[in-house]
RNA sequence: GCUGCUGUAGCUCAGUGGUAGAGCGCACCCUUGGUAAGGGUGAGGUCGGGAGUUCAAUCCUCCCCAGCAGCACCA
């Protein structure tokens, strides 16, 4: 027999006992305060609900079922369950806040003791334990004066700050787990055992601050995850563990594609294979700024204070500035350098020399510009986020007029380039005017428009994030989503009237007047570094042929065959296609077996058979069948897959 | 930067208050093998750096550096 209870907005549940008919459940619901049930429970399984229900509520109720809200309310009575197991362990301990995120949920807590990876497996028994004594879930509604006094007789002044800090003044909801109570909206399961026991694990310890705010106590957080069955569980720490295995560092490493090391924190040493993965990108890049009309230049890297300190830059970023000085007794002059921390004050420079013309507009100046920034050390990750990188960095001088057309010519130069990088789909996200801004709102008013209207002449959409803007102007960021799941800000489009302001930047209109123009920054890959990490992570490592740093291997399986593996190895690099030859006295087993941890997209074998025959055998990577082709049609199609995308 | 954890051979990792080990990799030898690891021998380590405690420190304590997870930050 069902056991049904109904949990409405309110976050008050109801609980009907078996038998009771759906017309029964009807009638009894409409008479009450609540309007509309959200969300119901069979036997503990979470439904979703339609209203107004009738006599055929026994269908909704028995195939609405809502994974996503079933998993949201596990994960929140699960930041409860944990909460009140760390409670009843360590007695001192303060509670905080615990929300659901994505795949579980985490809860903080301010404890003297730091917590051990022990102490997660004693909590998660103690979750087991309150699971199981299936303790009703009750809620009370505490004025507030009264949810107060209790928090602050009870030592916790996390939760005397978070109710001094809700709005209004309208009654608290608490919720009881057993004898254990929080400050909680809800909505929640009837009792604890209605939590599936075998279906979470608490995945790890961290620091957060309390409220975000680094200027505050750091508390220590502990994240679970959690899922309605132990098969969607296990499920997704399996998920867990492929994408460890195509992180960008450890890939790094299996491909020799780069190293970093202690002396050079945040900064990428590149070996043979990585630089030819950026090279090509960049090659490629370069060709396609070209046909975009693009001007390429190129900046200094140590620049007088001076011109940060015009640019606004040195008030605002000094600490994250990498300072360039002189030893005093070396010293020719008294010069404070840094290192650029980005390229924008450096275009200005050049647009600078000489005097522009309302004919020269718009101006497009691109650079690989190599910047330098001292990341606080915790931010450094891989070469994600680094010191030293390079943008594919290009700033557009140009009127008012021009910035719509401008910003559709950008989207749509990025898009392509997306496309044949393997990301068709994209998100923009449109950040518009802050609080805090300079400028005319009839001027906002038009760039904001010009960049809406843009966006509308590609047939694309975009989120908004309003007041997301930069004091100056308005922004578009570009992410791309990874393999598995994880979003990434690449390209940028800013709006800037401000440093042609700031650093003196004019033109000659058709009038003979001087006039500023607008400058408008933008990035497609954001910067070689982070998008070749992101290359790695989407493709587990298997570039696309045409990035790939070792394209083809050849490898002889006598040695009797090595003379023709190095034909073999001079006709396809004729052909354009990156091949070397593996005269190792190994096995074809043992060279496959590396080559293919090594993610070499061809391997192409060679014994007695093609020696006599002048053909290869093809083994492709990731496919365990081979086939035997004559060498110049191997050689002609390989050469035909090495072509970037933009030369096909 | 903050909290916590980690740092031993090129890589992955054992280990001990009496100055170190494995597997893979590397070198050499044998093996000429048809699609994911053939066999043998050998070289290789200031145990992240510095200071302290101790008769003695890779191990204990403190400081520094770097990495990892998360938070904060990202012009």
């Amino acid at each position: 027999m069902a056991q049904i209870s109904l949990t409405f907005p309110d976050g008050n549940a109801r609980q009907y006992v078996a038998g009771i008919t759906p017309a029964e459940v009807a009638a009894d619901i409409s008479n009450s305060l609540a309007k509309k049930a959200i969300s119901a429970h069979v036997d503990g399984q979470h439904w979703d609900l339609q209203w107004p229900i009738d006599a055929d509520a026994s269908i909704a109720i028995n195939t609405m079922k809502d994974e996503a809200a079933a998993n949201e309310l596990v994960r929140h009575d699960l930041a409860h369950i944990m909460a009140r197991a760390v409670q009843e362990i360590w007695p001192d301990t303060k509670v905080t806040i615990g929300p659901v995120i994505e795949n579980g949920w985490y809860y903080d807590f301010d404890r003297d003791e730091p917590f051990t990876p022990e102490d997660l497996g004693l909590i998660e028994k103690k979750m087991k334990e309150i699971i199981n004594l299936r303790d009703a879930v009750r809620t009370e509604i505490w004025p507030r004066e009264k949810a107060i006094r209790h928090y602050h007789d009870n030592n916790e002044p996390y939760k005397v700050e978070l109710i001094e800090a809700i709005p209004g003044n309208e009654p608290l909801r608490m919720y009881w787990h057993g004898d254990w109570q929080d400050l909680c909206r809800g909505p929640h399961l009837q009792h604890t055992g209605q939590v599936p026991a075998d279906a979470f694990k608490l995945m790890s310890i961290a620091g957060a601050y309390w409220r975000g705010d680094s200027d505050r106590a750091m508390l220590q957080r502990i994240y679970g995850v959690a899922f309605t069955g132990k098969e969607k569980l296990k499920e997704y720490l399996t998920f867990l563990e492929e994408a460890e295995k195509r992180d960008h560092r450890r890939l790094g490493r299996e491909m020799d594609l780069f190293h970093m090391q202690e002396e050079a924190p945040g900064q990428v040493f590149w070996h043979p294979n990585g630089w030819t993965v950026y090279t090509e990108l960049q090659d490629y890049m370069r060709r396609k700024q070209r046909a975009g009309g693009y001007k390429e230049i190129n900046t200094p890297q140590v620049v007088d204070r001076k011109l940060w300190e015009a640019s606004g830059h040195w008030d605002k970023y000094q600490e994250h500035m990498f300072i360039v000085e002189v030893e005093e007794e070396h010293a020719r002059e008294k010069a404070i350098n840094a290192l650029k921390p980005m390229n924008c004050p450096c275009h200005v420079q050049v647009f600078n020399q000489g005097l522009k013309s309302y004919r020269d507009l718009p101006l497009r100046f691109a650079e690989f510009g190599s910047c330098s920034r001292y990341e606080p050390s915790g931010a450094l990750h891989g070469i994600m986020r680094v010191r030293g990188f390079t943008q594919d960095d290009a700033h557009i001088f140009c009127t008012e007029e021009q910035i719509e057309a401008e910003c559709a010519r950008f989207i749509n130069f990025l898009a392509e380039i997306y496309a044949d990088l393997g990301f068709p789909e994209f998100e923009i996200k449109f950040a518009t005017r802050p609080e805090k801004r300079v400028g005319s709102d009839e001027s906002w008013d038009h760039v904001e428009g010009a960049l809406e209207g843009a966006i509308k002449a590609t047939g694309r959409t975009f989120t908004l994030e309003p007041g997301d803007g930069a004091f100056y102007g308005p922004k578009l960021d570009f992410y791309l989503t990874d393999a598995i799941g994880r979003v990434w800000q690449c390209g940028t489009f800013q709006v800037d009237p401000n440093l042609p302001e700031r650093l003196g930047a004019t033109y000659i209109a058709p009038d003979g007047s001087k006039q500023r123009p607008y400058m408008l920054h933008r990035a497609t890959l954001g910067s070689f570094e982070r998008f070749i990490g992101i290359l790695i992570e989407n493709s587990a490592g298997r570039l696309p042929f045409w990035l790939a740093p070792r394209q083809v291997v050849v490898a002889p399986i006598i040695s009797e065959a090595n003379d023709y593996a190095e034909e073999v190895v001079t006709t396809l690099r004729a052909a354009g296609v990156r091949a070397e030859a593996d005269l190792r006295n190994e096995k074809i087993n043992y060279k496959v077996r590396e080559h293919s941890v090594g993610k070499v997209p061809v391997i192409l074998a060679v014994g007695m058979r093609e020696v006599e025959d002048k053909t290869v055998t093809v083994r492709r990577l990731g496919e365990k069948q081979t086939s035997v082709q004559p060498l110049t049609d191997v050689a002609e199609a390989l050469s035909k897959e090495a072509t970037p995308p933009d030369r096909v």
